[in-house]
RNA sequence: GCAGCCGGACGGUCUGCCGCUGGCGACUCUACGGGGUCGAAAGAGGAAAGUCCGGGCAGCACAGGGCAUCCCACUUCCUAAUGUAGAAGCAGUCCGCGAGGGUUGAGUAAUGCAGAAGAAAAUAACAACUGCCUUCGGGCAGAAAUGGUGAGAAGGUGAGGUAAGAGCUCACCAGCGGCGCGGUGACGUGUCGGCUGUGCAUCUUGGGAGCUGCAAGUUCAUGUAAACCACCCGACAGAGGGUAGCCCGUCCGAGUUGACGAAGGUCUGAGCAGCAAUGCAACAGGGCCGGGGCUCAUGCGGUGGAGGGUAGAACGCUUGAGCCAUGGGGCGACUCAUGGAGUAGAUAAAUGGCAGACGCGCGCUUCGGUGCGUACAGAACCCGGCUUACAGACCGACUGCUUUC
RNA sequence: GGAAGUAUGGGUGAGCGGUUGAAACCAGCACACUGCUAACGUGCCGAGCCGUAAGGUUCCGAAGGUUCGAAUCCUUCUGCUUCCG
């Protein structure tokens, strides 16, 4: 299969609930330059079982394995162009490296909830934002693979 | 040629690959709510910004009048617009050699205030001046010419006049009023007249103002939902509402429309609630009772309180006081007629990324090229105006300096 | 998106257009007290610039304006805070 490089709607976090679950605390976070990213386990519900049926045409039928936030602090950024340009930025990272997260969940029985927080003042290139989140991404899933073993221990 | 000033109009272009958003078409899945794939077109501004004004639009409130409160104020005009808005002007003042630019602008009859300084801040006499009296200390009277203070000192300058002086008189100038002329008008100008403090507030005159804002608001879904608690209430009347600024008379008045009417009434049943059957519809219903009275508190209604729920969805939402062209009117803002083109609508919020070519500016240059830069800034209901930010570049009118004829 | 408020010494925070460049508290410096320190008490500097000093001058977020006179009134910007489902 091509590597999918889409970015749809349906892949956005826009859950007032997850939202704040995710920023609540106790969930991991890390930093890779200009961002810092937070993640959370969620888990597959009973609706789950109803996407089953739609899921056969391809897994962009039922809900996506990851949902990802983007977020610029107005304080770090002031002006409203350059806040637009850093958010398209960490998108069109994203939209090119998420193979790596889909990849490593694959076969997982939860899904994902991202947040990518900006912690810079000035605009970064493309390069620079891409290199780091591709880092980032290589890491998190990593991290999967770790949690995955002493998950049974800490719970 | 250089520098400037005003007005208008613009603010990058093209190609390839990978994406995003809403609609359209085809195919497809469906729990019939909608979802998926493919296709060809569309997808930020002159300021989208600030939110400083004005409107449209929406909800709530509201018979009417007066007072109070708040806002506005040169003139004429334009507009949907009532505005420290816009256009064209007028007057004062400041800046500029100038083209021009900034800013202020109803009235002053009455009342009040004006720190410090100064004799005195408006019925003016401290010093000096003049006259008279004198016990030589000074006193009385005249007088706004002199003094310094101050933002402002009793119109200014000069001459005459006088005991000394004074618009007391005259000439010129500033201001005010009457008349003539010009202008729609603010005002300008000529002439005549009397002789005239500054600022602020109250005040006077004229005009205007209900409140809240698309997170307005509407519909659907979810919810035991016509859910729960407290109070009010049904005609011998007045708790209350209009009216949480006050007053006057007046009106409504216990879910509700219209007509007659002023009666503890009559007629209609158009209305309201509910999926429906049906229920309610200006003193309904039940119990006791011969009747009145008394008691109970179910349903409907009103007000307040305390809660629950949402990945909530849809509408509002983009055709509008809109844009462009031509012609007519106007100095202009603007307006009239005719014709034409016409999908941005997101909602943790689309309009992007990469690569290359061109254009423009600056630097280097062996004039072949080459390096760097390419502004301010991102729709959120929609318009009009203002203000602020801005690389570059175009058109037109005008000004100053310089050169040539 | 819409609607309000606020900015004054190093910090908090009063302030009628007129003795105000600044009330008050904290902080700082000096003195006094103490064996030494803290606290209490008294006084001073209050921020820049010029000056040895006396003193002069500029400042109430920034820039314009009104006024004889502005921290205060008006306009435009800047920062911060709050509210509206």
């Amino acid at each position: 299969m091509i590597v999918n490089c889409q970015f749809k709607k349906s892949e956005r976090l826009t859950s007032q609930l997850v939202i704040e679950k995710l920023f609540a605390g106790g969930n991991a976070s890390m930093a890779a330059f200009p961002l810092r990213i937070v993640f959370m386990k969620v888990e597959k519900e009973g609706n789950d079982e109803s996407e089953g049926n739609c899921g056969k045409n391809g897994n962009l039928g039922g809900k996506p394995l990851v949902s990802i936030l983007v977020s610029v602090p107005k304080k770090r950024v002031r002006h409203a162009v350059d806040r637009n340009r850093m958010k398209r930025l960490v998108r069109e990272a994203y939209r090119l490296n998420k193979y790596i997260l889909w990849e490593a969940l694959e076969g997982k029985d939860y899904r994902l909830a991202l947040a990518f927080v900006c912690i810079t003042d000035t605009l970064p290139t493309f390069y620079a934002v891409n290199k780091s989140m591709k880092k980032a991404l290589i890491r998190i899933s990593e991290k999967l693979d770790v949690n995955a073993n002493s998950n049974p221990d800490s719970q």
